[in-house]
DNA sequence: GCGGCGATGGCACTCAGTTCCCTCGTGTGG
DNA sequence: CCACACGAGGGAACTGAGTGCCATCGCCGC
């Protein structure tokens, strides 16, 4: 946004931001985000109505102070990502971002879980908010799955299994008041995602000693193939092992 | 919604209902969608500007006059499913429940889409109703997969990945000015996630005699486990194989 | 004819968001 | 020292979406 980029770059903070969000929040949770005006928000802060516009284009935008920040962020560790770096597992990475800017205000977060829960009008903001952080996981995949088959087809579906498994270990981890670890429950929402689409689980530790991913002699497969496709061979080899 | 209760239960439609919705594409394609005012559409309409947000509570519906009908047979759909049907199918099935609707009127689908894409507004109202369908899939799933292990991550991932699809295949019929295919591009695209998810394809024609679903003897599989995870397992097979 | 009653029209209001202009402090060149 | 530009903030007035309230009209049963 415009007041991030001179106070990042300066490093200072513009007080009058601050100031607006915690006079919002204070009346958001004191009589509701509906029950309170614009003008409430900004007679509390002391400052000019029009102040409020210039630093949230709307009302709604105030829930969510940073994201544009955290967006800008993602958006940067996916443009810094090269060949060697497996996709699936990049934009999981890149989850873990946005997971990490709700892990670092806890409190805060859970306030605005319980709000937005409550708000539809947050909540469809919040959707759109989401929406731009999936387009651009899915724009990365886009172009490292070109020349695939469905190249566009697998992005847009990584991306959306990937904002759902995060966004369902962040919502339960919100929902416990922000106790857990966050990042535990993410990994694990990950894994399966990951394990889905056919990409290494996030370095499971292996435990066996010097194991060689490149020499895979410790799995044998015997398949007797009679015309059944792949997902009769996989849904008989899952039962057998018992489920993961 | 309200109106729709009475109209559909007597087979009737409201003149006035379809009036507004002509009255209002006719000038969102003229001047476009913020240079309109509700004003001018009841202007147009020839119609009191109260009766406009008694059919539409907000300007934004009148661009999705039948989606809360399709919502609502989706999920009449989805409760009359017992437990014969395959979840992940079966919400296959309701996607092209949707896609079946934006069939029925190629046209007006494509002009809507050409609409929603370049209005942010627009944009993020149609992110709520595709909220609305993927809660509804993943709500189903999330009943079918009660007692499997992370029932609701693989509900949300699942239902997500199913809408992700579903909108990839739908977004690619609507730019060709839908004049393909479009039940056969959404298809390919759900069975993609099918396969992802270990859902047998939907009905590829068996090419065996007589197989039955229920005794899978042609598939023999010899498994030596040494401490490897599923996906590694599951890799070797699909080299093995030659992808599907 | 009379009294509901549902559908509609009309008016006034609130509030979000925008436009335009004012003020004030700060620096800068003459 | 003064004039002037400039940017941050303040504030009045405006547009337009959405709501509440009430009057009106047509229709139906009595």
């Amino acid at each position: 946004m415009s007041s991030s980029d001179s106070a990042e770059a300066a490093g200072t903070k513009p007080p009058m931001r601050d100031a607006l969000v915690a006079a919002a929040f204070r009346l958001f949770l004191e009589r509701g985000y509906e029950q309170t005006t614009v003008d409430d928000i900004v007679a509390l802060a002391g400052v000019g109505r029009r102040s409020f516009f210039r630093y949230f284009p709307s009302k709604e935008d105030v829930v969510f102070p940073d994201h544009e920040r955290c967006l800008a962020d993602m958006t940067a560790f996916l443009a810094a990502s090269d060949e060697g770096h497996e996709p699936v597992l990049r934009v999981c990475d890149a989850a873990r971002l946005v997971l990490g800017m709700y892990a670092e205000n806890p409190s805060f977060s859970v306030q605005r879980y319980r709000l937005t829960k409550q708000v539809p009008g947050l909540r469809a903001y919040e959707l759109s908010v989401v929406w731009r952080y999936e387009r651009a996981l899915a724009e990365y995949l886009r172009g490292r799955f070109a020349g695939r088959p469905d190249g566009s087809l697998r992005a847009d579906v990584v991306a959306a299994a990937v904002v759902a498994a995060h966004n369902n270990a962040l919502r339960s981890w919100l929902r416990s008041d922000g106790k857990g670890d966050a990042s535990t429950t993410v990994d694990h929402a990950l894994g399966y995602v990951q394990s889905a689409f056919g990409a290494p689980p996030a370095a499971p530790a292996p435990e066996h000693p010097a194991e060689d991913p490149e020499h895979p002699e410790d799995v044998v497969v015997v398949v007797s193939r009679r015309g059944a496709p792949l997902w009769r061979v996989v849904r008989e080899i899952e039962t057998t092992l018992g489920r993961e």
